[in-house]
DNA sequence: CGCCGGCGTGAGGCTTTCGTGATAACTTTG
DNA sequence: CAAAGTTATCACGAAAGCCTCACGCCGGCG
C-alpha cells in the first residue's frame, strides 16, 4: 500500500534529497516549494503525511499547521525547523505537529520518523482521522502534550519545560536505552554544549516529582554504565 | 571512551583538516587516501565511524558503502560529496550511508555530525558487530540492543554493561573464534591496557548468568589454547 | 528594581562494577 | 603418570558511575 506525502520545503536541495529517499521506501511524494500553494494542496486532502518546513516564503509552517488543524485536517505533520530552540518545539507541538526535526537532520532519521508517523495512523484506517497528538499513558501516568501537563493517578504534577520534554521523550520510546549524550542531543537539541552530568540533575528532579519512591524508580530507570530508560509496561514498540 | 574513526579521503588538505579537528575531540582517526585500501581496512572492522569521500581513486565511496553493507558491516557511515548533483547519484542508489555532507562543508558541522552519529550508536557498545537495531536470537536467548536487555526463555537476565557488550559481540559473530586479546580490543576498546585474564572473569560471570550449567556451556564455548567462540546454531558464520 | 523559579554546575557520599591475584580444576604433552 | 600449560572459580580492593543536595546565575514577572 503506497502512501501519499506532501512535502512543503523551499530549499530545493533538501527537497530533492528527501524525495529520493522517501520514494525509495515506496512512498509517493509531492513537493511544493511555496507555503501558500502548499496550504492549498494540503487542504485539498488525500495525503497521509505532511512534511513541512517551519520557515517558508509566502506562509510559514506554523501558519499552515494552525490553519490545517483549524479546518479539521488531521493528517500527521512532521515539522522541519532550523532553530533548535525550545520555543520552536513547544510551539510546533502545541499547534498540532506530530513530530519535529531540527536541521541539520540526517536523512535516515527523517525517513524513520516519517515511517513511524505513517504506521501510527495506519491503525485508524484510511488517511486522516487520527487525533492530533493524543495523550500518552504509562502506568499511573498520563502525559498530555497539548497542555504539556502530566497527571499521576489523576492528580496534576507540575513539571518544568525541560522536565516535561525529558519525560515525554522517554515515554515516547519506552524500553529504549538512551545515553546522557543522546538525551542532550534529543531533548536539549543538537549542538548543545554542556556536561552530561546535567542530565542527572534533571532526572533526579523528575523522579522526585513522579516517582513514589525516587530511590527505587518505577518509570525512569537507570541502566548502569550506559544511561537511562523508561520502563516499558508490556507492549510498546517504537 | 575514545572512539575510532576511519577517514577515506584522497584530498590531503581536507584529510589533515578533518583529522586535526576530530582528534581535538578525543577521537582516534586513521586516514587512508585510496579507496581500495580503505575498503580493506574498513572490512577488518573495529571502527565506530567511517567518513568517506564519494569520489575516490581506486574504488569510490559508493562502492565501498555498498560492499560494506553487503557484508554486514553496520558501522555508521558519513559521506562527503562534492556537489549536490553528485548527491542525486548517491541518493538514487540507496546505499545505506547514515548521513552526508556536501563540500564545501564547515568543519564544526562535520565534527557535530560525527559526534551525533557516534552518540546515536553509543548504546550498542564498542564497534557494534551487528545491526544495532534488530534483536538477535540464539538458542533460547534473545538479545535486544535497543533495550540492552537479554531474555532467556522469556525471562529477563540482568547483565552489566560489559557483560552485555561481550555477549552481543559474540552473538553477532556466531561460530567465530576470538582470542582474549581480540576480545579486549573489540569489546573493551583498542588501546585498553590490561591483562587477558580479565576476560576469563567476565566470561565466567556471563556464563553464570546465561548458562544452565556453566561447567558445560551451550553458548559461550571455550576453544582450548586459543580463546572463545559463540555456538552457532545452524547459521553459517560470516 | 527586587523577587522567584528554573536551570546548570560542583562536591561529597554511596553503590555497583571491574580488574586482579590466588588457587583449584582441567587438558595436553612428554 | 607426572609435569607443564591453560582455564575456571572466588573473593577483595580499587575505581568508576550514580544520587543527592546546595549554591549561583539568569531571565521573567510583578
Amino acid at each position: 500500500m503506497s502512501r501519499h506525502i506532501l512535502l512543503i520545503e523551499d530549499n530545493s536541495d533538501i527537497a530533492r534529497l528527501v524525495q529520493l529517499h522517501l520514494r525509495d521506501q515506496d512512498m509517493q511524494v509531492e513537493h511544493v516549494a511555496d507555503g501558500a500553494a502548499g496550504l492549498r494542496r494540503a487542504l485539498a486532502g488525500g495525503y497521509d503525511l505532511l512534511i513541512l518546513d517551519l520557515m517558508l516564503p509566502g506562509c510559514d509552517g506554523l501558519e499552515i499547521c494552525r490553519t490545517l488543524r483549524g479546518r479539521a485536517c488531521y493528517a500527521p505533520i512532521l515539522m522541519l525547523t532550523a532553530r533548535s530552540s525550545e520555543l520552536d518545539r513547544v510551539l510546533g507541538l502545541e499547534i498540532g505537529a506530530d513530530d519535529y526535526l531540527t536541521k541539520p537532520f540526517s536523512v535516515p532519521e527523517l525517513v524513520a520518523r516519517a515511517k513511524a508517523l505513517l504506521r501510527r495512523t495506519q491503525v485508524f484506517g484510511q488517511a486522516a482521522g487520527a487525533s492530533p497528538e493524543q495523550a500518552l499513558e504509562a502506568g499511573d501516568l498520563v502525559l498530555d502534550p497539548l497542555r504539556r501537563q502530566v497527571r499521576l493517578r489523576g492528580e496534576v504534577v507540575e513539571l518544568t519545560a525541560r522536565e516535561f520534554d525529558l519525560l515525554w521523550h522517554f515515554a515516547s520510546h519506552p524500553g529504549r536505552v538512551y545515553t546522557r549524550g543522546q538525551l542532550l542531543d534529543q531533548v536539549w537539541g543538537y549542538g548543545h554544549e554542556g556536561y552530561e552530568h546535567t542530565v542527572n540533575s534533571h532526572i533526579n528532579r523528575l523522579r522526585a516529582k513522579i516517582e513514589d519512591n525516587p530511590a527505587q524508580p518505577r518509570y525512569v530507570l537507570t541502566v548502569w554504565g550506559v544511561g537511562y530508560r523508561f520502563a516499558d509496561t508490556g507492549q510498546a514498540p517504537d
